[in-house]
DNA sequence: GCTTCGAAGTTTAGAGTTGAAGTCTTCAGG
DNA sequence: CCTGAAGACTTCAACTCTAAACTTCGAAGC
């Protein structure tokens, strides 16, 4: 199963000087570019690798399930829509922020893995209507637990307070940044 | 300029069902699965969102000078690396967190954009040197700025003590994730 | 009813990445 | 020396995504 943009093998990761550390990173930007506050780069630059950590997670959870992390966000979005579980490929595109052709291809492999199904809606026949099957589900299911013990192990050294009090201030930066920028914004590795 | 994973363009956006807010995602998790702290899937996926809202506004930066993301985190990574700001292609590799493969065909086009040099080494002729050019550090200067400027206005609701409090939650959540993920792990959009 | 416009999906060409195989260089033995 | 193994980079084929052209169907407008 080739899995997106997750996979971590075949990457150079003999010796030498690896990915320098945060710490690192954070003084190199000082020494070469003075008027850079620390206490922005820091939020920033954990914010970035958090993410990417996190996705690394989650790839090897769905490669578990032999599904692709994009595969599962296609599951998520069913599964988040409600009741009758089934969105149009447009619609489904729109949700996971990338193209209709893309939405296209990623359907086809998804119909022959027998995740979802496609069919053509009889009252509008230009409409196709794409249905999570029942192996879809439990996929989804699976990949939400294992994300949820991952989830919790990350949090755990946070309070509760910490956790709320983290919670509330990264949804103010999101909602700032979304006013910003209302459009749905481009695709980029989300999973949430 | 194709812009990497970063373009919002030419995709499905129209009417219809846009992506669910935030309160809305996390209210279909508690519907469709019991025992999940709401807690932390606010901090999940106000992280996750952000971080692709961060994505693309980089990428508008980027485009602006001319270059893709992936163009400027080589860039990056060479004036990070300190003095010589030269490093070799799987140096490059480990610190993007991509294969060696991929990093070639990288350095192809900003050779060829004169953003970086390409020579051999001459003690050692297997080895390969990447160097950045003027241009290229001009360019990595110009989008630092923005990036500045932006991330400036991100966290502009955010008082001192608080920047300083979510910078040091971050840190703990990255330090645990990364003493469990030792690797380097996997590319996935970072830029930071 | 016929035509035109718009919306929804699909198809096609091109960019970028991965994983595997291949090339070339260096180094350690024999 | 010559050989074999390991390392560094490149090449190749397959895959996924984007952008743009294309196809089809439905809704107006005349």
């Amino acid at each position: 199963m080739s899995n997106g943009p997750c996979d971590t093998s075949g990457m150079a990761d003999t010796p030498g000087p690896a990915e320098p550390s945060l710490e690192e990173q954070i003084a190199a930007y000082q020494r070469e570019f003075q008027g850079l506050d620390p206490q922005v780069e820091r939020v920033v630059s954990a914010l970035s690798r958090l993410n990417r950590r996190m996705n690394v997670a989650y790839g090897r959870q769905t490669t578990e399930l032999g599904i692709s992390n994009a595969e599962w966000e296609v599951l998520k979005a069913l599964v988040l829509a409600g009741d009758p579980y089934r969105l149009g490929p447009g619609d489904l595109a729109k949700r996971l922020g990338l193209t209709p052709a893309a939405m296209t291809h990623r359907i086809d492999r998804m119909v022959t893995e027998g995740l979802v199904t496609r069919e053509r809606d009889e009252t509008n026949r230009v409409r196709v209507i794409v249905g999570i099957t029942e192996e879809g589900r439990d996929k989804w299911l699976d990949g939400l637990r294992m994300a949820t013990v991952f989830e919790e192990e990350l949090l755990q050294d946070l309070s509760g307070e910490e956790r709320g009090q983290l919670g509330e201030m990264l949804t103010r930066l999101l909602r700032r940044v979304e006013e910003a920028q209302p459009d749905a914004g481009g695709r980029l590795s989300d999973l949430d």
